[in-house]
DNA sequence: TATCTTTCGTTAATCGTTTAACTGGTTAAA
DNA sequence: TTTAACCAGTTAAACGATTAACGAAAGATA
């Protein structure tokens, strides 16, 4: 049951084990004749010899394995997305990936950190389960890293991926608007996240371009977006004497909770009330009735995304070609059921 | 910035490597005085030295990782959860965790196993993200495994951890049945899964043993479990003739379908109908309106044993103590409002 | 005094690869 | 006739640890 190693295919086709490490690494040319190769090869093969990755990088010190750090794992919904898309196309190239989760704690994260290091990985990538800004890890400044779900304070030299939050805002307001809609309504958070502040931005913006004045009367913002204050905040706009025809909500959570204000008050969605999510939350926004209109995250797409670029990084170290790059990715829009026209001579 | 190795601290401390090796893992036992152990670990710490793992794996053939690898993850809402587990307590334990998925592909599969013992992981977490019964993979055979969320058709050699569905299930009639209910719908699969077959086999014997005759009248069962299957399901229960007081739903997304049609129909939640869960589905359970009381699947805490075991086994190798074990662990009751006491004289 | 133990370390082999430098023979060029 | 180039591999030194086996000096014992 010993694994099999080079210098057996070496003993078993009569040469050194040089050999045999020359012609199954591809950097046999011209220095080994074409039936001493066979030899090895087929010899390889019967053995079915696989090589020592370990040993290998010991000696190259490459071990095409790559770490990624992750905040808090457990808690989101989306994690696992992210977590797929980077390992699927790691694998695909090739590559594996040593997962650690250091909740959060920095004294966790310079541990994990220390102890990926001592496994040779090649490069990092440094997830966030919310999208945020932050300081350059110092403990990585000498070691390829991206950057996931966040982005760097001062990004000059490290790559990020991170959604459009504006961009994909204002296309939810876009498919609104050109549904007809003019009286948005708003359901919010305070709480001063990425996401937050941007996509609040782009509603503003976009009501500022239709030239809605008192739009201010149409938002409603609490802390968090739970159901319930979604809830609250529909129950609201809904009451309010300046009814909207749609509301355009932060999240799909919240969206839920609108849905069952419109319920309470016996607003029919869509014909009476036009609901838009946001997040693509997964069994949610598909599982509501009817079913929720919505932005997809791209978090499955932003873990390709990073684990594409830090292998690229990774195999072509000595050219220089690889510039760092702040990449946006902007949510596709989802278009189930829960908005219609909008015809102003009705509302 | 190169890495400072064994030798850089022997030199620092006038001694040869080796005796650093004898007091850093602690096997100077006599061998070495006071004064030279504390000279050593004062440049160790000085130049804050760590030990390279490759190098030592390759020597000692251990890695303090081990490989995790499931079928789809990206697909599943409790992936997450299992891998933070199994994570989790890896890491506090001292060890590092490789995953990857293999998309339920066998060839994907084989690979992975190969890809993971090439990097030496000295043992396997085999997780599933559905409940089921499989065959040991002959690949892993002689290398300690534990199968997560999945049990063996002939489990002699290896343990396993899945959840208890007929227990749990149990207990949810149990809770049911305490709170008055007598005339209890059920609101399930036919697809042949282990959750299928043992929650509805709970439900039957619990619906037995009260002498509920006629139960059979009160079952539905679609193929799938979205939340549209059981909106058809109630639809159907809540019109017959023999009203059900309660509904227990397979899953909590099937709950979610029961809300919409008892709000359709007008009956009240859970003043009317009472509705019971299962999953404790993250996001869904508590946002719905009432908040649903469900079953919670102990994916967490299944990573978590799973992961605890196999570095058990893998840090006692020598000592035989360790059996190989079927555990099961029983879901916890979430109590939340969409389950109230039915009074007989009412209904 | 001779021998045996202890004490405190060191030497060197080993894990399984990779790769720079070498070898001994043939052939071509100067 | 040298010298150089080429061929088809081999040798041996790394990579950075661990660990069995060895050894020199001091102290204990007979």
């Amino acid at each position: 049951m010993k694994r099999v190693k080079l210098s057996d295919v070496a003993a078993a086709a009569g040469v050194s084990s040089a050999t045999v490490s020359l012609v199954l690494s591809g950097n046999s040319d011209g220095r080994v004749s074409e039936s001493v190769e066979k030899r090895v090869r087929a010899q390889a093969k019967k053995l079915k010899y696989s090589p020592n990755l370990v040993a290998r990088s010991l000696r190259t010190q490459k071990s095409k394995t790559i770490g990624l750090i992750s905040d808090t794992v457990a808690t989101t919904n989306f994690a696992g997305q992210m977590l797929a898309g980077a390992e699927e196309t790691a694998w695909k190239r090739g590559w594996l990936l040593i997962f650690v989760d250091t909740s959060a704690d920095s004294q966790n994260e310079e541990q994990a950190i220390k102890a990926l290091l001592q496994r040779n990985v090649e490069g990092f990538i440094y997830a966030s389960m919310f999208h945020r800004k932050l300081d350059f890890p110092t403990q990585l400044k000498h070691h390829p890293t991206i950057f996931l779900h966040c982005s760097l304070n001062s990004p000059d030299t490290h790559s990020s991926v991170v959604p459009d939050e504006y961009a994909s805002a204002s296309l939810a307001m876009d498919f609104l608007i050109k549904n007809g809609h003019r009286r948005i309504g708003w359901i919010g958070i305070t709480n001063p996240t990425v996401a937050g502040r941007e996509r609040s931005r782009a509603y503003v913006d976009a009501m500022k371009k239709l030239k809605v004045t008192g739009y201010k009367s149409l938002m409603f913002n609490t802390f968090e977006s739970y159901a319930n204050d979604g809830y609250v905040g529909a129950m609201k706009l809904l009451k309010s004497a300046q009814l909207p025809t749609a509301l355009f909500c932060i999240s799909d959570r919240m969206a839920m909770g609108a849905y069952r204000a419109a319920n309470e008050i016996g607003l029919r969605i869509p014909q009476d009330i036009s609901i838009m999510g946001f997040d693509n939350q997964p069994h949610i926004a598909e599982a509501l009735w009817p079913p929720l209109s919505t932005m997809q995250l791209p978090h499955y797409e932003m873990g390709t995304w990073a684990a594409q670029r830090l292998i690229d990084e990774l195999e072509n170290q000595d050219s220089e070609s690889i510039l760092c790059e702040q990449k946006v990715i902007t949510c596709k829009l989802i278009e189930r059921d829960s908005v219609a026209p909008h015809h102003p001579m009705k509302g």
